[in-house]
DNA sequence: CCCTGATTCGC
DNA sequence: GCGAATCAGG
C-alpha cells in the first residue's frame, strides 16, 4: 500500500478529528500504526493536542546485540509483500454487528452503566481485543460497542462472554449463586 | 498487561 | 519517503 492522495487526505483528516495513529492504521488498512505516524510526522501534523514538543533526549543508536540484525532482516521480507497482514477490523466489526443484536439487547442494558464512556467503543475502535458486545439499538445514534478489554480472538469480554455463551437457566443460576 | 505518540535509521 | 524497532509514558 502506497500513500495516495486519497490516502493522506483521509489520513489528515481522521488524525485531525483526533483518532489514534492504531484506529487511523485500522481505517485505511495495509499499514501500521507505525506507519500512520512516521507518515503525520513527515507531514508535519504532529502536536495535535500538545502545545510544545519537549526535545527529547536523542538516541544515538538503541543497539542491543546482534539479534537485532536478524529480526530486521525479517521484517523486510515481511514488509516486501505482504498484504495478508491482520488487518480484519471492519469485517470483524461488520460481523458481529449483524449476529447479537437480535438476542441480547435487553440483558446488556444494566451494563450501560458499568462501561465508562471514555471506553465505549463506536465500530472503528473495534480491535481483535475489544469487546464487541452491542449496547443500544443500532438504529439510533447512542449505540456504541461495550468497548471492554477482551481476550485476542474473543469477541466479548469475560462478562459478555458469561451472557453470549450461557444457557439462560445457567445464567439464573450463577446469579443465584452469587447472591446467596 | 493494554495502550498512546515520538524518534531513529536502514532501506 | 517509508515504516519497523524502539523509546517513553498513561
Amino acid at each position: 500500500m502506497s500513500w495516495t492522495s486519497e490516502r493522506v487526505d483521509l489520513l489528515k483528516k481522521l488524525w485531525t478529528d483526533g483518532l489514534s495513529a492504531s484506529q487511523i492504521a485500522a481505517e485505511l488498512g495495509g499499514v501500521t500504526r507505525n506507519a500512520v505516524i512516521g507518515k503525520v510526522h513527515r507531514l508535519g501534523l504532529s502536536g495535535r493536542a500538545k502545545a510544545a514538543a519537549p526535545a527529547q533526549k536523542p538516541r544515538s543508536k538503541p543497539a542491543k546485540g546482534g539479534a537485532e540484525e536478524a529480526a530486521q532482516a525479517a521484517t523486510q521480507q515481511q514488509g516486501g509483500s505482504a498484504p495478508s497482514a491482520p488487518q480484519t477490523i471492519g469485517a470483524t466489526a461488520l460481523k458481529v454487528e449483524a449476529a447479537p443484536v437480535a438476542a441480547p439487547a435487553p440483558q446488556a442494558k444494566p451494563v450501560a452503566e458499568l462501561v465508562p464512556i471514555a471506553k465505549r467503543a463506536t465500530i472503528l475502535t473495534l480491535t481483535e481485543r475489544t469487546c464487541k458486545w452491542p449496547i443500544g439499538d443500532p438504529t439510533k445514534e447512542d449505540f456504541y460497542f461495550c468497548g471492554h478489554p477482551s481476550n485476542p480472538g474473543v469477541p466479548y469480554c469475560t462478562y459478555h462472554c458469561r451472557i453470549a455463551y450461557q444457557p439462560a437457566s445457567d445464567r439464573r443460576r450463577d446469579r443465584n449463586v452469587a447472591n446467596g
